[in-house]
DNA sequence: CTGAAAGCGCTTACAG
DNA sequence: CTGAAAGCGCTTACAG
């Protein structure tokens, strides 16, 4: 016998035992499917019935078991990241992102890294969601490329969000990038600086983001009256080591370039070492402008030139579409969220 | 009708749905509990029988449903990682370690950053463990630092595995970093090379490696005969910005320091940069040493010397302790893993 | 607007 | 070593 022993106290729940819905409809007086329908937000239900029912779901501090609603729903309340992207600064901006839109939906995130030239990817990535049964996945670059991975994800019904350079898929299912956009604006902001002898280090093929950015940087170029020589273009693979090997082939032509633009940032700092190991000095003998803007952007000297993307901004867009359908709207006559990089201007790209 | 009306295909289950155990145990002819035996490894069940089940299973391509043995089972499949480190590289590296170990298994991980400073951290972390029933959680550092947050672990009962630079728990609920070693090496490391007037830029002090690493660095030095003079200590936060001031303060000492050790790499790189501003070239004017060994280190220029700590090993260290119930093991009977960060030496540090 | 019954797919507790 | 019954805590489908 506790000072608590109220009837309502008393009825609530056996001590040492979370309460059930069960536990609630019987304090508040009403079937368990009432309680299951105030908990679900269903507008049939009197409004003096709901704010009796959330009254008692407050006292007793009740919280839906997520097991059971899953179970009932045959589904789970997790949102998957699928990615393959090696960089740890975009994958936790992403992460961060998508976390901010699921803050207070009661669902939670389960990251999910893979190799996408793994020969059980797809089979892997197959069980992952069949078994979670999850409530959506987001694809970044480049796993929203892969449709063997789309193709699975239809077959399993499981909703998802594609993050890309350019649209792959109907409006409810893309996020769209833009990468030609911040490559063209490098493009144009070497060419105003007076650069006409002009680098590219490229990406990988795999990476449609790779053949995105190049045709962007050729565009902003081509704006300016410039055609990148292709004798300029040198095949990375968004890598330190790839952007080493790049500059060194890119800086022993004759004449060679005042100015080099690289798929990413990583080997923008590829060829800062190069640079340096030939005696060279950055800008004043040669512009760099990367691609990503990553925190090393800067801390390193000079301060690199770089685009950025939005990246933080685009985990909690896809995220958000990934939820519309909860919030009762139709993803797919959602408009399709577009995102737009820009350049940041530092200090290792100058004038000629 | 089709050719594969064969009486088991027949009888295995209703098309386009996924196969129970009830679909199991009527093909397998036997009860859907000696199904459940079976998936749940207990000992005892004939050989005889295992093996047909098996073989159903396999057969009918069954896979248990989470949300059901969760529901059954009151907790889930899911390990959650708590976190407010801030470095990307850690936690992707760690994020890793933890998913080494947890493929195969069945288990999920579940991310969730947090702020420790907030308010709402720890009212925020009970209900995302109690919501989700979690099957265990990893609080890498300082996360793992929080007693408030141990009280709630242990108040739902919830498994879970705290890295620290120091043992703050049993055995079964510990894995130590030994942060005091590697910063005992730097100490060393520098007094060998002929430093004597060395300063020292400490990490915040709501983080228990600030003060470890800090001390290990005196223990270090006084192996070489060499006291840290206070003078020469400023303090930091871990990030660029309190190591740019820190270093502005350590620079314009008279006589000024001739080496400096910082808590992390982010402030080693704000001494980079103070240096430059002051004319200063590392490492012939200033000998500076790191701990982390974020991918950066091997970027900037000069190479930066620095401590590493095997980040994702202890993701995998630690969720391995957490899976050792799953695997018939004690976690309190186990050995408390310990951890060996070591000095990479490069090129930010050289003789007198 | 509300409810009684059946069911989601597993496991626990109890028998044998 | 094996099984029939009851239960985990919700929702769906059907009535009213």
């Amino acid at each position: 016998m506790t000072d608590d022993d109220t009837p309502t106290a008393r009825a609530a729940t056996k001590p040492g035992k979370r309460p059930t819905i069960n536990d609630v409809a019987r304090v508040a007086e009403v079937s368990k499917k009432t309680v299951s329908r105030v908990i679900n937000q269903s507008p049939f239900v009197r409004e003096e019935t709901r704010v009796r029912v959330n009254a008692v779901i407050a006292e007793l501090g009740f919280v839906p078991d997520l097991q059971a609603r899953g179970l009932a729903f045959r589904r789970s309340f997790l949102v998957g990241l699928i990615y393959d992207n090696p960089s740890p600064n975009y994958v936790v901006n992403m992460q961060q992102g998508v976390l901010d839109a699921l803050r207070g939906s009661g669902l939670e995130l389960v990251v999910h890294p893979c190799l996408r030239t793994a020969d059980t990817v797809v089979a892997d990535i197959r069980t992952f969601v069949e078994r979670q049964k999850l409530f959506g996945v987001i694809l970044p670059p480049s796993m929203s490329e892969d449709e063997r991975v789309i193709d699975v994800l239809r077959d399993l019904d499981c909703p998802y969000v594609r993050i890309a350079s350019v649209s792959l898929d109907g409006p409810g299912a893309m996020l769209v990038t833009n990468d030609h956009l911040g490559a063209a604006e490098a493009g144009r902001h070497l060419a105003d600086l007076g650069h006409t002898r002009i680098g590219f280090i490229s990406g990988p093929a795999l990476f449609r983001s790779s053949a995105v950015r190049g045709g962007g940087f050729r565009e902003g170029l081509a704006e300016r009256g410039i055609t990148l020589d292709d004798r300029y273009v040198a095949a990375g693979a968004y890598t330190f080591e790839s952007g080493v090997e790049a500059a060194k082939t890119l800086l022993s032509l004759d004449p060679r370039p005042t100015a080099i633009f690289t798929g990413n940032d990583e080997m923008a700092l590829g060829v800062f070492k190069v640079a340096r190991d030939m005696g060279m000095e950055i800008p004043r003998d040669l512009s760099v402008v990367g691609y990503d803007d990553l925190p090393m952007a800067s801390r390193v000297w000079p301060n690199l030139t770089s685009v950025r993307l939005p990246i933080r901004d685009m985990g909690r867009m896809a995220a958000e579409k990934l939820l519309a359908p909860m919030r009762g709207l139709d993803p797919a006559k959602l408009d399709q969220p577009e995102v737009r990089p820009s350049l940041v201007i530092r200090d290792s790209a100058k004038a000629l």
